[in-house]
DNA sequence: ATCCCTCGAGTTCA
DNA sequence: CTCGAGGGAT
C-alpha cells in the first residue's frame, strides 16, 4: 500500500512528465510518446488523486476538465486593453504604412534597419489573454470589446496547448537573449490565438449534424462558440488549439522576436511559421509564399500579422483608434466573397442541353475577379434556393471555378426572382424538353445556331482535330460570312477566302490554313470524338477505334456488335448507331474524306506491358504534354483515368499537382514522380 | 436493386 | 471542378 508521502512524490512525478510530453507535442512539435501512454500516466495521476483527493493541485492535468457548469461569465478588466489591427490589402498599401511611420519618428528607418520585422500568420480564431501568477495559471479572458472581457479560465484551461504553470527564471529569459539582469514580476500575461483545425472543425460540424443541431459555419465560429460555452465539458470535447503571440509583461525582452524565444521557453507554443524580416520586401515575400502555401495548413489563416520589431519603437509609435501603429493584419486575397446575383441567364451546348449562368456583380476572389458562375441546372438552382437580386457567397472550386457556395436569405428584401427555365430555347426559339426523370433540359432543334456553333468548337478543340489559332472569334467570322457550311468546309478554305476579311493579315491568313491542312492526318479516336457522337467521349472513342479498327466497320456494326464493346452499354450503343444512320451524318463525314481527311487506323496491338494498370495524371510534367504521356501509357496497354479511386494503379505527381494527389494519400494510391513514370514506361517498352 | 467508378458535358478566367 | 448518368460489379 503506497503511504501518502509516497503519493505525493508519484503525483509529482506524473506531472511533470505529462507536462513535458504537453510540451513535447504543442509547443515542439515533435511528439515524443504516443497518445495512449499520455492517457496511461493520466489515468495513472487521475486515480492517484481520487484516492488522495486533498493532493490535488490547480495546476494538474486532471483539472483541465471537470469544472461545474456556469450560470454566465464574469467580466475582466483588462490591465493592457486588447487592441485590434488595421487592415492591408496589398503590397502598395504595406509601404505606405512604413512610410507614414518614418515620418512619424525619427530614428524610426535606423532602427528598423537594425532589428527589422517580425512576421506571423494571423490564426482565424479569437484573440484571449492568459494571466499567470507565481507561475500559476489563474485568469484567462476573451477579447471583449478590448477593455473588458469575458472571465473563460475554465474553458481555457481544457487547451492542453496552454500550460497550467510556468517557471520563469532569469536563467530562462537569458537563454532567450535578454541580457542583463531582470526582476521577475509574480504576474505573467501572455496573449494569444484560441483556434481550431479544419479537421477537429469537420469533425465537430458532423456531431451537430447527428445531434440535430446547426453545423457552424467556419472554424473561427466553432472556436468563438465553443469558448464561449458556460460547461466547460463541451468545451473539452471540442480539441481546440493556442498559440502565443504576445508577451503582455516586461520581462527585459528588447524585440518583438526575444518575446517569442521567451514564450516558447516558458512552455507556450507558437506558430513555427513565424518569421523575422529584415526589411518589407522579405515580408513581402512570407506574404506571397503563405498566400499559396495556406491551403497546405491544417488550419485557417487569413493574412500574416507584419510587427516593426523593436518594441520602443512600437511603444512610441503609439495607438490610432483602437490599433498600434506598430503593426498591421496584411490580409491574404479572400478566397470567398459575397456578391449579388444580377441574372441567371441560359446557355446553349453542343447537345442542346440548357446551362443556367449566375451574372455576378464583378467581385475579386483568390486573385481574379469573377462574374459568371455555372448553376449546372434546374434542380440545382432549387437546391440551393439561388433567386435572382440575391446575395450570395461565392468561392473557387480547386481553385480555379467559380462556384455559388450559398445564399445569404436573411438578405433578402421580398423582391428577389424565382428563376424559370425558359420554354423555348434562348438562341433559336425551338422547343426545349426535359425527359421525365433527367436532370437537363434540351432545345431539340438539330438546326439551333447555338448548337451548330459549339459543334464547330468542339470539332477544332485540342482533342479532336486541335486546330490552333482557330478560337470562337474567327470560327464565328467564318460562319457570318458564309466561308463555312459545316465543318468539311474548313479544309477547303484558300488565303484567297481569308485574307479579304476585315482585320486579317495575310501572314495570318496564311497560318490558319496550314494549321488547317497540317492536321489532313488524323487517328481514327480522334476522328470519331471530333464527330461529336452523343455520349461518345474522348475514353469511348478511343475503345471503338480500338475494338473496330476502322471506320467501315464501326458504321456498318450492329447494335448488338456495338454493345459488345467493353464499357459501352445499350445507351451509347443506340446514341452511335443512330448517329451512323442519319443522312445528314453520313453526307458530312463523306463531305470530309472528300476534302483530304486521311484517317489512321489504329495500330495493331503489340506488347501489353501495362495491361490491367490504370494511370491517373496531375501536374505538369517537364519532360512531355499530359497527351504524350496519356498516349504512351494507351501504347502499352495501360488504361488513364481522369479521377482517382482506389482502383487507380498509379497516381504520375507533376509539378504543382492538384487535389487528386490529396486523394491518393488518403486511399494510399501508390504515386509516381516523372522520373519514376519514365523509367517504369520506358523499361518495359 | 444498389453501389461505385468512370465518362461526358458544361463551365471560368488570365 | 461539378453534376448527372451510363456501365459493370456485387
Amino acid at each position: 500500500m503506497l503511504t501518502k508521502q509516497q503519493a505525493k512524490e508519484r503525483i509529482e512525478q506524473l506531472k511533470k512528465e505529462i507536462d513535458k510530453i504537453r510540451y513535447a507535442y504543442h509547443v515542439l512539435d515533435k511528439p515524443i510518446v504516443s497518445d495512449a501512454v499520455k492517457d496511461s500516466l493520466q489515468h495513472e495521476l487521475q486515480e492517484l488523486e481520487q484516492r488522495f483527493p486533498d493532493l490535488i493541485t490547480p495546476d494538474s492535468p486532471t483539472q483541465r476538465v471537470g469544472g461545474k457548469p456556469l450560470d454566465e461569465f464574469q467580466k475582466v478588466q483588462h490591465a493592457v486593453p486588447m487592441l485590434s489591427l488595421t487592415d492591408a490589402f496589398s503590397e502598395e498599401e504595406i509601404f505606405d504604412w512604413q512610410e507614414r511611420n518614418s515620418k512619424l519618428l525619427e530614428d524610426f528607418t535606423q532602427k528598423v534597419t537594425q532589428d527589422g520585422y517580425y512576421a506571423e500568420l494571423k490564426m482565424d480564431g479569437l484573440a484571449v489573454s492568459l494571466v499567470y501568477e507565481d507561475g500559476l495559471f489563474v485568469q484567462g479572458s476573451t477579447r471583449g470589446n478590448g477593455l473588458v472581457g469575458e472571465d473563460v479560465t475554465q474553458n481555457l484551461k481544457t487547451i492542453e496547448a496552454i500550460p497550467l504553470r510556468i517557471t520563469p527564471s532569469l536563467e530562462l529569459i537569458q537563454k532567450a537573449g535578454v541580457k542583463g539582469a531582470v526582476k521577475i514580476p509574480r504576474r505573467i500575461e501572455v496573449r494569444g490565438e484560441v483556434f481550431m483545425t479544419m479537421k477537429v472543425f469537420e469533425g465537430v460540424n458532423q456531431e451537430q449534424e447527428k445531434a440535430g443541431l446547426p453545423k457552424f459555419a467556419n472554424p473561427r465560429n466553432a472556436a468563438a462558440g465553443s469558448i464561449r460555452q458556460l460547461d466547460p465539458n463541451v468545451t473539452a470535447r471540442r480539441k481546440l488549439s493556442f498559440y502565443a503571440y504576445d508577451l503582455v509583461t516586461e520581462l527585459g525582452q528588447k524585440t518583438h522576436q526575444q518575446a517569442h524565444e521567451i514564450m516558447k521557453l516558458l512552455g507556450f507554443p507558437v506558430n513555427p511559421h513565424n518569421q523575422h524580416c529584415a526589411n518589407l520586401t522579405e515580408v513581402v515575400r512570407y506574404h506571397q509564399k503563405w498566400a499559396s502555401e495556406r491551403r497546405n495548413l491544417p488550419y485557417w489563416t487569413d493574412g500574416i500579422v507584419v510587427v516593426v520589431n523593436n518594441l520602443d519603437l512600437i511603444r512610441r509609435l503609439g495607438v490610432v483608434g483602437k490599433a498600434p501603429r506598430g503593426m498591421i493584419a496584411f490580409k491574404f486575397p479572400p478566397e470567398e466573397a459575397t456578391t449579388v446575383v444580377e441574372d441567371i441567364i441560359v446557355q446553349v451546348g453542343r447537345t442542346g442541353a440548357l446551362t443556367p449562368v449566375a451574372v455576378l456583380r464583378p467581385v475579386l476572389v483568390a486573385g481574379s475577379t469573377i462574374s459568371r458562375a455555372t448553376l449546372h441546372n434546374e434542380d440545382e438552382i432549387r437546391r440551393k434556393d439561388v433567386r435572382i437580386g440575391d446575395t450570395v457567397v461565392v468561392h473557387k472550386a480547386g481553385d480555379v471555378i467559380p462556384e455559388v457556395a450559398s445564399v445569404l436569405k436573411e438578405m433578402r428584401t421580398g423582391k428577389e426572382k424565382i428563376f424559370q427555365m425558359p420554354t423555348r430555347c434562348p438562341v433559336c426559339g425551338g422547343v426545349v424538353i426535359r425527359p421525365a426523370g433527367e436532370a437537363i433540359a434540351r432545345c431539340v432543334n438539330k438546326k439551333c445556331f447555338a448548337q451548330n456553333f459549339r459543334r464547330y468548337l468542339h470539332f477544332v478543340s485540342r482533342p479532336a482535330f486541335d486546330m490552333v489559332g482557330l478560337g470562337p472569334k474567327i470560327l464565328k467570322k467564318f460562319i457570318d460570312e458564309g466561308l463555312v457550311k459545316d465543318p468539311a468546309d474548313l479544309f477547303n478554305l484558300t488565303e484567297g477566302d481569308i485574307a479579304p476579311l476585315e482585320r486579317f493579315a495575310e501572314k495570318s491568313a496564311s497560318n490558319i490554313v496550314k494549321a488547317i491542312q497540317s492536321r489532313k492526318h488524323i487517328s481514327l479516336a480522334r476522328f470519331l470524338y471530333a464527330l461529336g457522337i452523343q455520349n461518345v467521349g474522348e475514353e469511348t472513342a478511343y475503345d471503338l477505334a480500338d475494338h473496330f479498327g476502322s471506320l467501315e466497320k464501326i458504321k456498318n456494326a450492329s447494335l448488338e456488335e456495338i454493345e459488345a464493346v467493353y464499357d459501352i452499354g445499350p445507351v451509347v450503343a443506340r446514341s452511335i448507331y443512330d448517329f451512323f444512320r442519319d443522312k445528314n451524318n453520313l453526307q458530312f463525314i463523306e463531305r470530309l474524306l472528300k476534302a483530304g481527311i486521311k484517317i489512321e487506323e489504329p495500330p495493331k496491338k503489340q506488347a501489353q506491358p501495362l495491361s490491367g494498370l490504370t494511370f491517373v495524371f496531375t501536374g505538369e510534367l517537364a519532360s512531355l504534354t499530359r497527351d504524350e504521356a496519356k498516349n504512351l501509357v494507351r501504347g502499352l496497354g495501360g488504361d488513364v483515368s481522369e479521377s482517382v479511386s482506389k482502383k487507380t494503379s498509379y497516381l504520375v505527381v507533376g509539378a504543382n499537382p492538384g487535389s487528386k494527389y490529396d486523394k491518393a494519400h488518403t486511399l494510399g494510391v501508390r504515386l509516381l514522380n516523372e522520373a519514376d513514370f519514365l523509367k517504369l514506361v520506358g523499361k518495359r517498352s
